[in-house]
DNA sequence: GAGTCATTCGTTG
DNA sequence: CAACGAATGACTC
């Protein structure tokens, strides 16, 4: 079994995460974009692998279109339906799959 | 070392 | 307007 490494770069993305407060949202091209890295997908793979689970709201990341994108390794499903509710719990509402108020990104 | 990924952008039909 | 492919950076096996 391999150790809980996290790399310099997953650190990163957890933290600007952890730094979403309740209620709002931000997108991976915005996270990778405040970390200094010019893929977003290497956002959303630390966020799938996310060895802080329930310590770093990766729910709170969504798409740079407004949309879900996806969650727990699915772009939809049970998982994608999860995130939508637990946002909505948030105080996030969801329209049609896409956030219905683009201010509830949250910026850096 | 190769394959995979929860994305994004650009071009083509 | 809609769909597909290519590009990019990092992680896992």
């Amino acid at each position: 079994m391999k150790k809980t490494e996290v790399t310099d770069f997953q650190k990163k993305v957890y933290r600007f995460t952890k730094r979403i407060p309740m209620g709002r949202v931000t997108t991976y091209a915005l996270l990778a974009g405040a970390i200094g890295c010019g893929s977003c997908r290497a956002v959303g793979q630390a966020l799938k692998r996310n060895p802080f689970a329930p310590r770093v709201p990766c729910h709170r990341v969504i798409s740079s279109d407004l949309t879900v994108g996806g969650f727990e390794g699915s772009s939809k499903g049970l998982s994608i339906s999860r995130k939508k509710v637990l946002l909505r719990r948030e105080g996030v509402y969801f329209r049609a799959g896409r956030l219905a108020d683009s201010d509830r990104i949250y910026r850096f």
